[in-house]
DNA sequence: CAAGATTGAGTAGTCAATCTTC
DNA sequence: GAAGATTGACTACTCAATCTTG
């Protein structure tokens, strides 16, 4: 066992800063976004992704997987979103396993009201602070983070096959 | 009321990269952590603040302070690892109203084993993928984010007075 | 058996209300 | 009344188990 490479002050610097903004901002964002449309950042995430979606709906799988998100979550959050009327589950006629989620018209008025007050705080508290240099540079970042995380997740599929 | 100004693409493949990693990295890091370590990425880090603390303790609104956690966050969480075994609270005899969080001998034993492989995770999947160049940028970017989120911090708190 | 999806149990975080002490 | 802290109710996420269809 080798010695473990603790983070020298530059490292600190940026992990620290990154992990202190990723609980400050979400939290505004999420709080703002709450108090203002009545939406949790996960309704809002549901809801971009349907609405940019032909027809505003979407194979359950695919919604998940364009998130990112466990199944279970998921299936658990669209039954709280169906219940206030947001979304609609419908039946997939090509494979009778599957399910499709619909926006329903209260969902794409909520959505659209939604939108342009969560992109101004976006703005406001990211997007307006940094030069286009610096979002180069956090696009450039993040692209290889996930990367990095992307290619374990593909290992991890091999090693279980 | 003026139209809203969406973002462009250099804008978007920021914002999207930065909210996309956001989700996946914590996501791996605690899935890591607790795996390995049987911690959150809440019980980490406390212990880290606790641990990095004189005498292995802290009044609990400063732990709360240097998280900026809800106090309620913070109750909520010292009453689970307190059962764990994890820290005690202490009353605090300066002030009655306070009470002090302190690390437990297995407190530190936990954190003392977890660290080396979090950091080892954070390596991976995030400082070694990045160049000096791009630490430091992120670094500022950081800073500038929290500094506009501190401004509104104590606006809102002059408004209220 | 694998893929798509749902459910239930357990754990975590938020908000509002409350309690005690300054 | 404000500061420090706790509690309870409610909502949200994770994991494991389950169910159905391919």
């Amino acid at each position: 066992m080798s010695e473990p490479r603790w983070l020298d002050d530059r490292e600190a610097r940026a992990w620290r800063g990154y992990e202190h903004m990723r609980g400050q901002l979400s939290a505004r964002l999420e709080h703002n976004l709450l108090r203002d449309a009545g939406l949790s950042g996960a309704d809002y995430a549901v809801l971009v992704n349907l609405s940019e979606a032909p027809g505003g709906r979407m194979r359950a799988f695919e919604l998940g997987r364009a998130m990112h998100w466990e199944k279970s979550r998921l299936s658990h959050q669209v039954t709280r979103m169906a219940r206030r009327g947001l979304v609609r589950r419908e039946v997939c006629p090509s494979d009778a396993r599957g399910s499709f989620v619909a926006l329903t018209d209260e969902g794409l008025a909520v959505i659209e009201a939604a939108a342009p007050g969560h992109v101004e705080d976006v703005r406001r508290y990211f997007i307006d602070l940094l030069t286009p240099a610096q979002l180069d540079v956090i696009a450039d970042a993040t692209a290889a983070v996930l990367a990095r995380l992307a290619e374990e997740d593909t290992a991890d599929d091999a090693c279980a096959s």
